[in-house]
DNA sequence: CTAGCGATCATCT
DNA sequence: GATGATCGCTAGG
């Protein structure tokens, strides 16, 4: 059920954030397994791309883990209040990754409404990657953890977009990374009430 | 409905 | 010491 390792190691970041889409996410975070399958995701494209943590080949403390071989989570903190979750790919030595921004509930409402502190669902509860990390338990203890683990994992469940269901468009809140900001790295599934803000 | 802004802290300079 | 790969609340139309 789980994607194999060779899922991860494609070393074309894009195409495996558009192979995402519709494929199942869950977290199992001290006994209860929440998650849903993704329907909005953003490629970061290694050392060339303006907008990625590993720019210019940076090597911190922090970025060290998009450096590690594909198939483990990358977790960080943003604006001091937000976990993300993004998917390292490729090889080793290779900052790819994916940001997971937007995921379709399927599996432990209930857990997720008490986590986002809400009563109903509404579909900002996983929309956008701060409330994916919030509602799903992401924490910056998973940072480095395995998609083989029983903790995070995701599944490929037989479900699968068309081209025309999909939408390839400019990446959010990265004005700062100049024209690459302009490129389509972001995907999403076209009129998803889940799918984060201005678009769908 | 949209626009503006405060929250809050690890990370990098 | 400055700054985000953001969210949600508030005020105003």
């Amino acid at each position: 059920m789980k994607l194999p390792e060779s899922f991860y190691l494609n070393n074309n970041v894009t195409e495996v954030a558009r192979k995402l889409l519709g494929k199942y996410l869950f977290t199992c975070i001290e006994g209860a397994i929440t998650g849903g399958y993704i329907v909005e995701t953003e490629a970061y494209n290694g050392i060339i791309d303006k907008a990625s943590h590993a720019y210019g080949n940076r090597q911190t403390a922090r970025t060290q883990t998009m450096f590690a071989k594909g198939g483990v989570a990358y977790v960080y903190l943003c604006y001091g209040i937000h976990e993300m979750l993004n998917v390292v790919t490729s090889v080793e030595g290779q900052p790819h990754a994916v940001l997971i921004r937007a995921v379709n509930p399927t599996v432990g409402i209930e857990e997720m409404l008490y986590r986002r502190n809400m009563t109903v669902v509404k579909p900002n509860i996983t929309a956008g990657p701060g409330s994916v990390g919030k509602a799903l338990g992401i924490s910056r203890k998973l940072n480095c953890i395995s998609f083989q683990s029983n903790e995070l994992w995701i599944e490929d469940q037989g479900l699968s977009f068309t081209d025309d269901e999909i939408a390839a468009v400019p990446r959010i809140g990265v004005a700062y990374a100049a024209e690459d900001a302009l490129l389509p790295y972001r995907f999403y599934v076209k009129g998803n009430v889940y799918v984060s803000k201005p678009n769908r």
